[in-house]
DNA sequence: ATGACTGTTCCGAACAGA
């Protein structure tokens, strides 16, 4: 079996770019996210000429996250219990479409589009820890429950957790940038730390250059000057049948690619 | 060349991404 992630930057934008990457990559799931599309502007046929069923959940231009699986799909969750909304001064809070679920293969999937924290003095920072608390307490619930859980949290995470996770730096310390912040670090890996995940791609992706994520901007991809945010976090039940995992590059060169790449992962 | 941001909204400027 074989889970991939992929934060695509537009389901529509990108739905040729999809389909033809499936069509060739033989992968059972795929985790999506920032789809940047309502429910109903989804292109689902995409997916279902492939033989892939979706569950999607998108309410407006923002975020959006997806699951399409060919193994299955049961039990679909959207928004993880507890999880935060983001509210303004003043206004009402809004919870965004960042989390799905659903039961593939036997493996419970999560797809998660974890908030940008935007600065370390923005709102949006302070939201995006207790985001990750409230998923990691979840974790912590569901592995109680039942410690043989086939578990996957896959997506965008926003957070490089080590210093050659991207590509300089004392540039992010210079210039005060988020992904890189102590908190943010915790945060994440109070997942390994505390709940028992695995980074299950790290081992088989230990290039010193081995990014997922380069901006648009400043000829970031040619000059190889990305990020390493996107990951598979595996309970220790499914980590153990984990045989390989490989980021696709192609993915990020051309005409209409994504900012990000596919993390794919092979299980046994 | 892997190449100098990109996508959505609702029509052009604002917002978001990280």
């Amino acid at each position: 079996m074989r889970i991939a992630t992929w934060n695509v930057n537009s389901i529509r934008a990108r739905a040729d770019r999809v389909e033809a990457w499936l069509d060739r990559s033989d992968v059972d799931v795929l985790a999506i996210q920032e789809t940047k599309a309502k429910d109903e502007n989804f292109p689902f046929t995409v997916f279902e000429r492939l033989g892939y069923d979706v569950a999607h959940f998108g309410l407006n231009q923002w975020n959006g996250v997806a699951i399409a699986s060919r193994v299955g799909l049961d039990d679909v969750e959207r928004t993880f219990p507890g999880q935060p909304a983001f509210g303004k001064p003043g206004k009402e809070e809004i919870q965004e479409a960042r989390a799905i679920a659903a039961t593939c293969g036997g493996v419970r999937v999560w797809s998660l589009y974890v908030p940008n924290g935007r600065g370390l003095d923005d709102p949006h920072m302070a939201y995006k820890l207790e985001w990750l608390k409230v998923l990691r307490e979840n974790t912590q619930k569901w592995l109680a429950e039942d410690p043989e859980a086939q578990l996957a949290l896959v997506g965008d995470w926003n957070v490089a957790p080590q210093d050659d996770d991207v590509w300089d730096i004392d540039f992010f310390r210079e210039n005060q940038m988020t992904h890189v912040t102590e908190p943010e670090r915790a945060a994440f890996s109070s997942f390994m730390q505390d709940a028992g995940m695995t980074d299950v791609a790290r081992p088989y992706t230990q290039g010193e250059k081995d990014y997922t994520y380069w901006d648009y901007t400043s000829l970031r991809f040619p000059k190889n000057e990305g990020m390493r945010i996107d990951f598979q976090l595996y309970s220790p039940a499914l980590a153990e049948r984990v045989t390989g995992a490989r980021y696709d590059r192609e993915e990020r060169k051309g005409k209409g690619a994504s900012d990000h790449l596919p993390v794919v992962v092979e299980i046994e």
